[in-house]
DNA sequence: TAGTGCTAGTCTCTTTTTGAGACAAACAAT
DNA sequence: ATTGTTTGTCTCAAAAAGAGACTAGCACTA
């Protein structure tokens, strides 16, 4: 319960770098990342097979997240030497205990989709009163 | 198991507004959503609280932030008619039904934040090589 | 009565981030 | 010779975020 019993983060000696929940989840919150390490949770995938897999992510955000989400530990780039080189990326032990908790996020929204559709209908309806 | 068996979405009909895990994801994915709803899952606040208890957020980020989370069914806003009227965010059924998993993947960047600190160091180091 | 401060925002301007799409290099196959 | 494959990078346009002034109504203070 640590980083739940107070505020979100110690409020008096303020440092928005030494919050874990915001370092942590700054990275992992982004558009793209919750998506691959969805994917490569189940099994390594090459790049062209994640861009292949989300449609409309643009190489260069796929780059880019997959180098942020290496960069904190969840994913490892392996290049082999083939003709022409491929890149295969797999998750880490880090990254399979942290989708452990985050699975049961993806979970939620799957089961509650429905009713967050129904909140915004409702909210976009009382909005034009 | 629903949404986790196969790919993150089905990519035969490739529709990113029916992929619940991108659509409920996208918003309580940003920057400040998961910080407020922390705070929120405590107990109410009021705008110049919560303000005060994320000094860099700025007020547009902050008042669009909690309509966001509004309009997806997570929090409640009520207006008081004190002099000046104040406004009190509350955190509904349905908002704490999903902070219950995401409580868990907060505790987990609290409890790995050094081993994400690591591997950044680490991955830093070698760039330079 | 003028000045100051509180409330919860909005409006505008600048900076940062993201998206779209062309381009690269090296080799295989046609 | 041309086309296709791989994993990226580069540039430019569009979208989003951040900074800070501004609002309105009322209370308190001088």
């Amino acid at each position: 319960m640590s980083t739940l019993a107070g505020e979100p983060c110690d409020t008096s000696s303020w440092d928005a770098g030494n919050c874990p929940v915001r370092d942590v989840m700054n990275q992992i919150a982004g558009k793209w990342s919750t998506l691959l390490l969805e994917a490569l949770a189940q099994k390594p995938y090459r790049f062209g097979e994640l861009r292949r897999l989300v449609p409309d992510i643009s190489q260069r955000m796929l780059t880019q997240t997959l180098r942020d989400l290496q960069r904190d530990g969840y994913i490892d780039r392996q290049v082999f030497p083939t003709k022409p080189p491929s890149v295969e990326y797999s998750m880490t032990e880090l990254g399979h205990s942290l989708f452990e908790p985050l699975a049961k996020v993806l979970a939620w929204a799957g089961d509650n989709h429905a009713a967050v559709k129904a909140a915004r209908v409702k909210f976009d309806a009382s909005e034009l009163g």
